[in-house]
DNA sequence: CGGCATCCGTGACGATACTG
DNA sequence: CAGTATCGTCACGGATGCCG
């Protein structure tokens, strides 16, 4: 009857030896994800967080980062004063999670045709597929990304892709000025930047090697 | 106070204009994904679903099914008499999830060094790890593993992986035969085939391009 | 017997209020 | 600002029953 699990591998695991439900087992619940996607654009505080990802409860946003702090997804860390305040970040374990993180982009690209109202968008959100094209252009560098919801910078180059929000710490090699529908077309593949240019829908800038591939793809 | 959420995307949608969440809205719920994994390795019947993940509940498992297929990730089909009875089967639109169930399983794999004696085991969830080893091989054809769990296949070369249960359809181009450890071990990169050849770990068959890429890796 | 639907207890989730 | 406390609701897991 009582049946007690005798401490179970995690609240509630799968219990299989298998890879790929050992990453469920970490990082399968509601929300985990998209709290690492917020992180991977750079490290948080709780009210960012909870501002950013429109729906999470605060308790379920707390338990969850306790969880991933426990996993060794990220830590916690106060921020020098006057701003003494938390801020959460990934370890290199978390970090390990853009690769999921893309693929699941990937495939959830084509759903983005159609766009709701009552969603809520962060300019950051557009990097996950746009980082895969432009890691598949083979240079190295930053770009900075303009969109009438924000910016943010993707940063590319010897398999260590990342991105981040605003503006990037180092001089960006290049500039992308476009909409969100367009990017979201270059992040599909269903629009080239060279199309984009010539469409007058986007404006690219910087003259170095990753503006002329940039150009010329 | 009643807020009648007005027919939101899905039962519980992310509301965001974000290409991972638009992914996690239709794979993110407990057991889908681990649904997809075994419906990579063929088509299943229920019974054969409910059998093969310990802990789904029946009404769970229908109901993700149902959803599966209202999402486009699966069909049902009934299979010719005598044996009449419902399988169900990926779409090309679910068999897309591959890449992230081998993102996932990669960032997994650490996590199988420790097995619990309750851990459920199949055969084919070897498959996920290897699959990426054997792809970035670069070759191309079907091997046939043998594990004392049982046995499956993998199917690679021309950025078409694919993985099934027992024996493929078509005669395999090399045979490898190993314990679950080895294999998690090639899985994780932390040991060679050559290697576990040498250590008497691992038996490989299959004179082609494939076999002789194995033995070499 | 395979393929669910129903019922029920527990726990996860979402919203709001409150506190150091 | 960074959570904790409380509470209603819903999803999940387990067992059982029905129906072809």
């Amino acid at each position: 009857m009582g049946r007690t699990p005798p401490a179970a591998r995690s609240r509630r695991s799968y219990d299989q030896y298998c890879a790929a439900a050992r990453a469920l087992d970490a990082v399968g619940d509601r929300w985990t994800l998209l709290i690492v996607r917020e992180l991977l654009a750079g490290p948080r505080r709780y009210t960012d967080l909870h501002a950013d990802l429109p729906g999470v409860s605060t308790d379920v946003l707390a338990s969850r980062l306790k969880d991933m702090e426990r996993e060794g997804l990220t830590t916690r860390r106060r921020l020098p004063p006057p701003s003494a305040a938390y801020v959460y970040e990934l370890t290199e374990r978390g970090r390990a999670l853009l690769p999921v993180l893309q693929a699941l982009a990937t495939w959830g690209a084509p759903a983005l045709q159609e766009r709701a109202p009552t969603d809520a968008v962060r300019a950051h959100w557009f990097a996950l597929p746009l980082l895969r094209v432009l890691a598949g252009l083979g240079v190295e560098g930053v770009v900075q990304v303009r969109l009438d919801e924000g910016e943010f910078h993707v940063r590319v180059g010897g398999g260590a892709e990342s991105y981040g929000d605003g503006p990037a710490a180092e001089a960006p090699d290049a500039l992308l000025t476009l909409d969100a529908e367009a990017c979201v077309e270059v992040g599909r593949g269903a629009l080239t930047v060279a199309e984009g240019v010539r469409a007058g829908r986007i404006e690219v800038s910087g003259e170095g090697v990753l503006g002329k591939a940039l150009r010329a793809y």
